[in-house]
RNA sequence: CGGGAUGUGGCUCAGUCUGGUAGAGCACGUCGUUCGGGACGACGGGGUCGGAGGUUCAAAUCCUCUCAUCCCGACCA
């Protein structure tokens, strides 16, 4: 590729728009550029990166066994109605009608379209199992989206779906893409971990992400010191506490005039806050639910969806609270309280603690499960922190931020049995196919190692996802010899197989060295006046400044060479 | 959807508080010098000040509405 004929539109200065590294440098150098909120163009370079990383999940995906097909975008209404899913998915499915008057939307998954087509064409146990898989645009109208390519309205992902005719040969299926997964984000070059996840609205029952490690990631994930246990936070389990076994005391209440906030109440009756337990109220679809979490916790909304089995919890208003339960926030609690009542395990192993009195400026202490009041259900529902035990091996844990980049879900027959996708199996019996489904973001990939793999000068891409491999700089246009060599050397690289991006623009040497750093490209090759002063061409390394010297016919052999080394098989 | 902020040549921004008829740097065009880490000089082109309405002799500036974008929280590849 010639740079003086390509669209590389780099920018000096940062975009106003962009504050993460990968959005910023992204836009700066001219690989993206935002038509609307969450929808970019991907520019010559940035679809390049993209075909990089496409490149290298299709060939796993391949190796695994899968068969690659291609979805439509727009898919009716009705298939979503057969699983319930048009109206739980909720404002993120774009939807419309089209001139006929007939319900569509865009896809942001492919379920219903692959388990309809498999449906119709898959009879027997004989032709299973199956894995399919596209690369394709999604769309989802996100409610923020954000940072660029990591949280796009539009995005590139390849989704895949496998068909089972069991559990066990399900769970292989799982393992096996599980296991690419794992190859393809190392290929990538990417810094990344698996931990057990939520399985969230895709539904199913078991799933591992796979997140990429970066400060700017969305996500927290609690990775053991010890043990070989990760999860994302807000997934990962509690370790259960041992019951306190202390003499109940006698149940008290006590005044406490306008003293609603833990640390004020706490403050005020001279306790920490973990001897208190505040009671949150959630509105769980249409329900309002109590939850009991011990002062210093915070109720996780995943866990308690999870329990309830609803489609959404949110925090009841103030207002709402009121009315529900006749109390205003900041005084309840479980005694004799109106609602359904949850108690999270570590309250329920807490003995004499204070909490609301369900009576306005009051409090009660010496509280007790079981002797004061009786929940519906006692579970994990606290977000877990840093100071709690490994949940396998109890060591200590640590967190960190991560992007995700792909998920694997196991999803039983929930899907096949709602739309009625069987097959014949030995005994001539219809059964569900028991069905697998696996994402990863091919654009956020793009932006994930961007995160990973930058400095104050630009980009440093990793080479298996460098949308070039080498740039060339010619520095002197005017000169025959420099000139010469610099488009013999292009000949040379592209015919070696090496992506090249050959610098031949009328520029100074200071941009086109400064916009070599910004574009990220692994190596860069410097044909100028070291040639007709020392018959050399100088070769550096983007990501640590490493640089050689090397007599022109030496370079072509030695970039194979580096590349080679680079690549991750 | 709640909270915060911003919209002024292609880009980054000043000007808005205190109304007086739009400015800088970069980019762009021409010419000259320069040419291994974002050169310099001269000349030049380019802006309905996000949009609509209002107040005023006069609005980028004040008021109302509206649209768009970005950031922080609940969703997800």
């Amino acid at each position: 590729m010639r740079y003086s004929q390509s669209l590389i539109p780099t920018l000096k200065e940062n975009p106003a728009e962009a504050e993460v590294a990968s959005h910023r440098l992204l836009l700066r150098a001219g690989y993206i550029r935002k038509l609307t909120a969450g929808i970019y163009t991907y520019l010559p370079l940035g679809l390049a990166a993209v075909r990089k990383v496409e490149h290298i999940v299709r060939e796993e995906m391949n190796r695994a066994g899968a068969q690659e097909l291609l979805m439509p975008m727009v898919q009716p209404a009705d298939l979503w109605h057969e699983t319930g899913r048009y109206e739980k998915y909720g404002p993120e499915l774009l939807r419309f009608v089209d001139r006929h008057d007939r319900e569509s939307c865009l896809g942001p998954t492919h379920e219903e379209v692959i388990t309809d087509l498999v449906r119709r064409e898959i009879r027997s146990y004989r032709d299973l199992p199956k894995n399919l898989y596209q690369i394709q645009t999604k769309f989802r109208d996100e409610i923020r989206p954000r940072f660029g390519l990591m949280r796009g309205r539009e995005f590139i992902m390849k989704d895949a779906y496998s068909f089972d005719v069991d559990d066990v040969q399900a769970g292989e299926s799982y393992q096996r893409m599980y296991d690419a997964y794992k190859k393809i984000f190392t290929r990538c070059g990417l810094d990344f971990r698996p931990v057990e996840a939520d399985s969230g609205t895709i539904g199913g029952s078991f799933s591992h992400e796979f997140m990429v490690l970066a400060d700017t990631g969305e996500d927290t994930l609690v990775i053991c010191s010890s043990c070989d246990y990760a999860a994302n936070s807000e997934k990962a389990e509690v370790k259960a506490p041992q019951a306190d076994e202390s003499p109940l005391l006698e149940l008290t209440k006590v005044e406490t005039p306008g003293k609603r906030k833990v640390p004020v109440v706490c403050e005020f009756m001279e306790i920490e806050p973990h001897e208190l337990v505040k009671t949150m109220v959630y509105k769980a679809d249409e329900e309002y639910i109590a939850v009991l979490v011990r002062g210093d916790r915070e109720v996780q909304e995943v866990k308690l969806k999870n329990h309830l089995g609803v489609v959404d919890v949110e925090m009841a208003t103030d207002k709402e609270v009121y009315d529900a339960t006749g109390v205003p926030t900041g005084y309840l609690g479980p005694i004799d309280i109106t609602i359904k009542l949850l108690v999270d395990q570590e309250v329920a192993a807490m003995r004499n603690f204070v909490c609301g009195a369900n009576e306005k400026n009051f409090h009660v202490k010496n509280v007790n499960m079981g002797r004061d009041f009786e929940p519906a259900a006692v579970a994990d529902l606290r977000q877990i922190t840093a100071s709690d035990p490994c949940p396998v091996c109890g060591a200590a844990l640590g967190m960190k931020e991560g992007i995700e980049v792909g998920h694997v879900f196991k999803l039983g027959t929930g899907y096949s049995t709602a739309m009625n996708a069987v097959f014949k199996d030995s005994n001539g019996q219809d059964k569900p196919m028991v069905m697998g489904c696996y994402g990863i973001g091919v654009s956020r990939i793009v932006a994930a190692a961007i995160e990973q793999n930058h400095d104050e000068n630009g980009m440093a891409f990793p080479m298996p996802l460098a949308p070039m491999q080498v740039i060339l700089l010619n520095l002197g246009l005017k000169d025959e010899k420099i000139t010469k060599t610099a488009e013999s050397l292009y000949l040379e690289l592209q015919e070696k197989g090496v992506d090249v991006l050959l610098d031949d623009r009328d520029e100074r040497p200071g941009s086109k060295f400064k916009d070599a750093d910004l574009l990220g490209i692994p190596l860069r090759v410097t044909v100028g006046k070291r040639l007709t002063k020392d018959g050399v061409v100088e070769l550096r390394q983007r990501k640590d400044g490493a640089t050689e010297e090397l007599a022109p016919e030496m370079v072509a052999a030695r970039i194979v060479e580096l590349i080679n080394a680079a690549m991750i098989d």
